[in-house]
DNA sequence: CTTGACTCCGTACTATGGTACGGACCCTAT
DNA sequence: ATAGGGTCCGTACCATAGTACGGAGTCAAG
């Protein structure tokens, strides 16, 4: 099973072949042995690579920051993948919270413009937190 | 207090002047009244406005989809504002849990990165999740 | 052994959300 | 009244993350 076209690969992780080749030119994926012939073989190894980009992404991190966890990887820089991983764990924090924030001023601006017209429906103020 | 130059607009919304240059042209700011001078004035209502863009923009809206909540507060367009405020909560709670599922993984990573050679640091497989 | 789908490669283009530049004009404090 | 800082405007440029294109080569099924 570990033999798949640059299609397959791409169809794996849910991204296009040209996203597969732009990855390879930004040196996140290797570009694969050739048998000569000129078409590349991919393995489980490309599939897992792949993976932890899309992941990583969602993560929130750049492709940058992707490019250097994988070379981190290959030298197990420890403290460096841990200083990572935490700065990003305390953005997560911060854009999590801000996402929350986000998230009741809109249930509030729904509840406030549905329902007739008992209230108004103040999109303009609908982010403006009572502090305090 | 209700005639400000737009580098006070700017800095009340932590925003450069050009950023409020861009929305003008977009069509999120208004471009303001002129006394024939040629300089203009920007008052408590452009404040609330660029606020309230950089608060959406924080909830994940597009700078298109800005425009039309401003548009749909203009004309009190109450279903609309709702669907779009509805969708967006569904989309922050997508969101939100993905973030969530990250800040796990990295919080695992981190720890088996940490504290000597014990474990591996195993920053490709960091968001493998085990799905069952 | 041909045909149609897939691959390779470089280059160019896209969308989003800005940021920078340069010359002309305006406004205010000295 | 003049110097410097701010403003105006159009146009160009930037970063990020892709997406598209075109021509040549390759592979697999009929």
């Amino acid at each position: 099973m570990t033999a798949m076209t640059i299609a397959k690969l791409a169809e794996s992780g849910g991204v296009g072949v040209e996203t597969i080749r732009y990855y390879q030119r930004r040196g996140l994926l290797p570009e694969p042995e050739r048998p000569l012939s000129g078409v590349r073989r991919y393995g489980s190894d490309d599939v897992r690579r792949l993976s932890f980009i899309r992941a990583a992404q969602a993560a929130g991190f750049t492709l940058e920051e992707i490019g250097e966890l994988l070379r981190l990887d290959a030298v197990d820089d420890r403290p460096r993948a841990r200083e990572l991983a935490l700065r990003r764990v305390a953005e997560l924090d911060r854009r999590i919270a801000e996402l929350r924030g986000a998230r009741e001023a809109l249930v509030r601006l729904a509840t406030e413009c549905g329902s007739g017209e008992g209230r108004a429906c103040p999109i303009l103020t609908a982010f403006e937190r009572v502090e305090g």
